[in-house]
DNA sequence: TGTTAAATTGTAATAAGTACAAATTAGTAA
DNA sequence: TTACTAATTTGTACTTATTACAATTTAACA
């Protein structure tokens, strides 16, 4: 749990137990899970836990760039650690993400529009592994 | 309009006219409307147009691909023509999407992992040049 | 022109996310 | 340690994008 501390500290932002779990799960949960499932998970061993405080905790680890949200799947966010460069494939049969270790090497080409680039998202989706072999398609 | 009835035709779906005005529409507004958006904005000179048509409708062109949703925002969908790939910014300060006119040199790379691929998006966030402008940062 | 399956429409429901005010707590300073 | 204050958490109520569904209408074809 030090580890977590460390990361709140080094952030400047008050270390607090709704901040220490929802970081420590998306340490050991790296299936890129949504609001809820943080929430519904957690709330067993916190039941003081309030969802509003683990979209406030979201919110805040990410403005601060410790974690990311990703859009992939249109209907809800769904979080993970920032951890390198790295896209996401999203299957549309059975909705897992899957991690895909690609960066772009686009992103200096990016910079000639005027804009500044703050993230950049890969999204890939199709129909995964799983969902092939299982001939669910 | 006879464009739009030949797109329709030559994806074997229904001539109706929702759909060839949500065409029209789109193929005339490449600003990335959303679902709500698209409804307001027909709904003037189409007064029986129902907003579950809009989604009904925008669902069906997907699906044949003739269209695109964009889950860049990641509160609600934006949809697009389906024209060459290219990429998209979504600037955070006004929410606008703009268009990125470069193409995934990877997309082979990415048949490595088991996964069949439909479709690749790239999403890049940020403050768009107009807002850097306007001081709004 | 009649038939039928598919599409449209309106209303009601769902679900993710947000607003807000009251209660609690982390961090600081005495 | 204690007291203080601003930040955070909590619960409830609300908003908003999207979907479900049943009744009506319509496109396509015989």
């Amino acid at each position: 749990m030090e580890k977590y501390v460390k990361i709140l500290k080094e952030n400047n932002i008050k270390i607090t137990s709704p901040r220490l779990v929802i970081l420590k799960y998306l340490s050991e949960n790296l299936s890129h899970p949504t609001a809820d499932q943080i929430y519904t998970d957690l709330k067993t061993n916190n039941p003081s836990l309030s969802k509003t405080t683990v979209y406030n905790s979201l919110e805040t680890l990410e403005q601060h760039g410790i974690i990311q949200s990703i859009t992939i799947s249109g209907s809800e966010l769904h979080y993970d650690l920032n951890r390198g460069m790295h896209h996401h494939f999203y299957c549309k049969k059975c909705g897992r993400i899957y991690d895909i270790p690609l960066s772009c090497p686009n992103i200096e080409k990016m910079s000639n529009y005027g804009h500044k680039i703050e993230e950049v998202h890969g999204y890939i989706k199709g129909i995964c592994k799983e969902c092939l072999k299982k001939g669910r398609i």
